[in-house]
DNA sequence: CGCGCCAATGTAAACGTTTTCATGCCGATG
DNA sequence: CATCGGCATGAAAACGTTTACATTGGCGCG
């Protein structure tokens, strides 16, 4: 059937742990029955089993990633950062994701054990508890967009907090008062360091963060359409600037406010949070909080190698914060003269 | 150090035979027994180990995914659909990318023998013969985006012929003729098809394509805003519409008419290719041409299984071609009545 | 000249499952 | 009561590697 290094080990007149010496070059190994066995090799097209290496090894060469969703660009810049970390050290990458609850993770877990080294994994809407009863004992993981989780080697977090602040400061310094908030889904750890975040900058702005401005949304687009909309139906005091806890949710807003005719950032103002790439692509330019994405998966993983090579040190329950800082484009305004549109 | 069958079977006192039976309920097994198990298995917290089950059932539930790359909504969303297919038969993924040369994808291609089940490769860049060399023997694929290949089980592409004519008859209908064409990578299949297309359909349109008009770009947004300037740029006379061969070009081209501030559609019209989900949101939002990605790739993963299931009604080299249609939103007008601006 | 060492190779035992085959045992059937 | 058949279980052989250990020579050195 498929051809095995037995076969190889056959046809080259040696026996199967010579040819593996030659195939690794884990032991010195005669000039000629070198070229014999890679010759013979080579005929043949054999490609080791990558399965029975990894039993023999116990060592996969791959780390598993588990997400909650694969939609959109914020995961295909994640993917991407991990992905360049990982091959550089010649590893693979097992995806797996849609799983949202506690008990979808834990199976996603599981059906990786044997698999790979190392986990990435994101459950942002999973509480720390049960996700660090899902981890398994001998496999490290790491946590990506969720508090430390006991028994994960590390976790990296966006620096939500600051983020926020700068925004709102921002926008107050435009001498915005009103600024609207559109939130992330409920139980997810970003969006509610974010709506926290905007709380708190609000009030050391020393503004007031009313109920009626703070809308809910689920990071994505359509969503925050239905947000904008729901904002501009108001009847009272209108908010002057939006704030969205995602470029998605932003890009949402801004078709919304463009149905309606409302000019931004002349009579709105709108910013978002991830700096996905077509944030810079949409008109006006959206003004938003950069996250390197990218960097922030390729960080992940390379924690997740050191906990791999070393796994005292690694297993410190470290943790890292990514950077999230302010881009000006062109969404935002200084607030309108007359505080209450049309 | 990690909890084996055996360990399960020692606790229990049962044999790893009865052990793996309950577990897979692969044969039946006394009530009584059955229940300890269980339970020693949950206390112990046991997990199978994927690479000795893979190797002992030569079945890995898995398939491996080879791109060239991971950049941009595109692959997101192909791998969304994909993945969405392959986890309702208890499959998970292996992703590998930025493979662009025929070695690479051969290099892949070794890696992930006897970790899959089969292969989904997309290497648009590869030769159809490279390409057909690189696929191992017992391994199904199906190629995405590019010819139908020797060895490979079956190929999904987009009607790139279809969606084409439909923009260019589309836009001659509302009076343009010259239309520039922004290409995709020289080497690429797909950036082929659509320029053949293009000019096929300009000729069957009884119109003119002039070198000038068609500049090329790699697919993505930067090069997309290169081009745009490009065509502005131009001296003498000049295009009344832009047909990227994509939408992440096209939305580069987008943001450059704007800085030039030239009005689309007013002035400019331009069209894209594949609907990715910010199409709609850009501002005018883009014509373009529906490519269900998401589908693609879900059509694509079935046709695996089905190859996987019944090897030699799979293995005819079978051909599926997801359509393409023209999406009408914003960003194209009829034919300015000064054909040429400014 | 003999001893020991090193380099090159082979043998076989892991790795952790699944699965085939063998073995009890029990109840039904003649 | 003897026999047969199935059901539940156990023993052991796969699966395809890697690798620890054993076995060869050959060669330098005393």
């Amino acid at each position: 059937m498929t051809v095995t290094i037995r076969d190889v080990a056959r046809l080259a007149k040696v026996s199967v742990a010579t040819v593996s010496r030659v195939l690794n070059a884990s032991a010195p190994v005669r000039d000629g029955t070198r070229a014999r066995v890679l010759e013979v090799a080579r005929e043949l097209r054999f490609a080791p089993n990558g399965a029975a290496r990894t039993l023999s090894r116990r060592q996969a060469s791959a780390v598993g990633v588990i997400l909650p969703d694969l939609y959109g660009e914020f995961f295909s810049e994640l993917l991407r950062g991990i992905d360049l970390e990982i091959q550089r050290s010649g590893h693979t990458l097992l995806v797996s994701s849609s799983h949202h609850d506690a008990h979808g993770v834990s199976v996603a877990v599981r059906a990786m054990r044997g698999r790979v080294d190392g986990l990435l994994v994101m459950a942002p809407e999973v509480s720390t508890a049960s996700l660090a009863s899902a981890l398994p004992e001998g496999l490290p993981a790491v946590i990506l967009n969720a508090p430390a989780t006991p028994g994960a080697a590390a976790a990296v977090t966006v620096d939500n907090k600051g983020g926020t602040r700068a925004v709102v400061r921002y926008l107050a310094e435009l001498g915005h008062r009103e600024i609207a908030f559109i939130c992330g889904p409920p139980r997810n750890a970003d969006a509610g360091a974010r709506l926290r975040g905007y709380r708190a900058a609000m009030r050391a702005a020393g503004l007031v963060v009313r109920d009626a401005f703070v809308v809910h949304g689920d990071f994505n687009e359509e969503s925050g359409w239905r947000a904008g909309r729901e904002l501009l139906a108001l009847t009272g005091l209108q908010p002057t600037a939006i704030f969205a806890a995602n470029d998605a949710m932003a890009v949402g807003a801004l078709l919304a406010l463009h149905e309606a005719k409302v000019d931004v950032p002349g009579e709105m103002s709108i910013v978002g949070f991830d700096d996905i790439p077509i944030a810079r692509y949409v008109t006006p330019a959206l003004t938003t909080v950069r996250v390197a994405i990218d960097v922030l998966g390729a960080r992940a993983a390379a924690l997740l190698f050191r906990a791999l090579s070393d796994p005292v040190a690694g297993g410190n329950g470290h943790r890292k914060v990514v950077p999230a800082e302010l881009v000006v484009r062109h969404s935002c305004g200084p607030r309108p003269v007359y505080a209450t549109r049309r």
